[in-house]
DNA sequence: CGGTACATGTAATCTGTTACATGATTCA
DNA sequence: TGAATCATGTAACAGATTACATGTACCG
């Protein structure tokens, strides 16, 4: 299961609870590892079962307990060996593509709105990549090692969105002068 | 579920069988929905349930009978209709990403070495739809509008092969320089 | 008074992967 | 003799999504 291995890269930083790896897989490194609350819940209990993490509870005033996780050193080895592994990559599934298999006249406008809908969102997000790399990656020549790895991820968002986007825009155009 | 819809799709071109839906997934529409033969084979029988496709036995001779699936019009319709419907996309899990988040001075020749396999893949990828491209998109304002459509996710797969092997190369070029 | 942020979970269901299974024919 | 192609499936498990559940505090 690879999202562990994600959760215990987000750990990496210090750590956190579940509620905020959850808001962390929406940024950062969760751009490219999406997952939901009940996902990372369960897999931290899992990892914690497994040593792979420690816990510790900490009782807060006004708001509710919660449970901060770190990388135990079984952990940090386990993540260590996922990294010299075999690499997989899942292809993105995306609608879009296989309802474009079904072009016709019925569906034309249906298909610019699909497509204004997606570059307003791939737009947004690299703003967001953009910001994110204007604040921290300035001089990426400056940063430690790990920092270069994380940038070097953060630039494959940003081509992609980038790349997206010119696509979307070049559909736009043939298909509004249909 | 999504996979019936492409797989609805895939029977646009006409009547086949399961197998040839599993190797159509490994190129053509496959490209942008991967499935298993295991997983295919259980959605047209789900799909015949629905009565969206109709089956027909065909016995053969020295090879394995076979069953030819096509849509129905019940099918045709639910197809059209999820094309009208909204949209969704689910994003690619990339281990290489975060591995790169792991970078170190102990994994920077791993990781340098696991881009490079990237690379190879990629590129086989791309001369693929270029072949593809090159034999059946020559002219695509001469296509039909469902032709057009096919070249237009084909085009997605071409830009995005290109986008990301330059970005490997861009990896390869900063990690091979430490 | 309604919404959002904080914080953690269970349960059911749906999708996807891996392993296992069968059996003839053709090609090297 | 062994591998590949044709052709279809079952079963177990892993991973992801959706729905449901609880409860405080703060802001407008």
């Amino acid at each position: 299961m690879a999202l562990s291995h994600a959760i215990m890269t987000a750990l990496l930083d210090g750590k956190t609870t579940g509620y905020e790896l959850t808001k962390r897989f929406d940024t950062s490194l969760g751009f490219f590892w999406k997952a939901s609350h009940q996902q990372i819940y369960k897999v931290l209990k899992d990892l914690e079962k497994q040593a792979l993490l420690a816990s510790e509870h900490v009782q807060q005033e006004g708001k509710p307990d919660k449970i901060l996780y770190e990388l135990t050193a079984l952990g940090q080895e386990e993540l260590n060996q996922w990294v010299m592994g075999s690499t997989h990559h899942r292809e993105s599934k995306d609608d879009l593509l296989v309802k474009l298999y079904n072009l016709s006249a019925d569906n034309t406008l249906h298909l610019l709105e699909a497509l204004s809908t997606r570059r307003e969102t791939v737009e947004k997000k690299l703003a967001l990549y953009r910001l994110i790399e204007s604040r921290n990656y300035k001089n990426p020549s400056k940063l430690d090692l790990r920092h270069q790895g994380i940038f070097l991820a953060l630039s494959a968002g940003i081509s992609d969105c980038e790349h997206s986007l010119s696509w979307v825009k070049k559909c736009e155009t043939l298909l509004s002068d249909l």
